[in-house]
DNA sequence: GCCAACGTTGGC
DNA sequence: GCCAACGTTGGC
């Protein structure tokens, strides 16, 4: 089983959100290399849900993917924020995944992931990082894990 | 294929 | 609101 980073603003959508709703289409993302992540996404995997933009930023819960990558439906809806002229029922260019909360966490900033040994390398806390879909390994997914416990 | 311009992300 | 970092676009 794979373990994920994803974020998510807490205004747009909380894990309070994913919570009320049970089951959610991550639409919206519209990155090359996210999207391959989330194409590699099983039943299953365990995803921190992290709040960006937020005051303060970190980590809000665990979530489980309930879903496998399909495409995204906004990218055809001309009245979407994420609509893509460019792409087409036919050969979609963007997928999403479906999110399902499974367990809160107590919050962990920003400033104390940083000071979490195990994720000196974790692309989340590079310089300049702007990916909003990360994988992390069993040992980061713990440690995070356990900072929320 | 290069690269400048532009838009977006996300912390602060 | 600011700004650094980075991805994408489009002219050449």
């Amino acid at each position: 089983m794979a373990h994920w980073l994803m974020k998510s603003e807490p205004d747009v959508f909380s894990y309070d959100d994913l919570v009320r709703v049970k089951r959610e289409g991550w639409d919206g993302v519209r990155n090359y290399q996210a999207r391959n992540f989330m194409r590699t996404m099983r039943k299953g995997d365990l995803v921190i849900f992290y709040h960006s933009n937020a005051t303060p930023p970190g980590a809000a819960g665990i979530a489980r993917i309930s879903g496998e990558a399909e495409p995204d439906p906004t990218q055809f809806d001309p009245k979407s924020k994420y609509f893509d002229p460019k792409s087409s029922p036919d050969d979609p260019r963007w997928d999403w995944v479906t999110l399902a909360p499974k367990k809160r966490l107590k919050f962990v900033s920003l400033d104390t992931l940083r000071t979490i040994p195990e994720l000196a390398n974790c692309q989340l806390l590079a310089r300049g990082n702007r990916l909003s879909v990360i994988p992390l390994t069993d040992d980061e997914f713990a440690a995070i894990v356990d900072a929320g416990s």
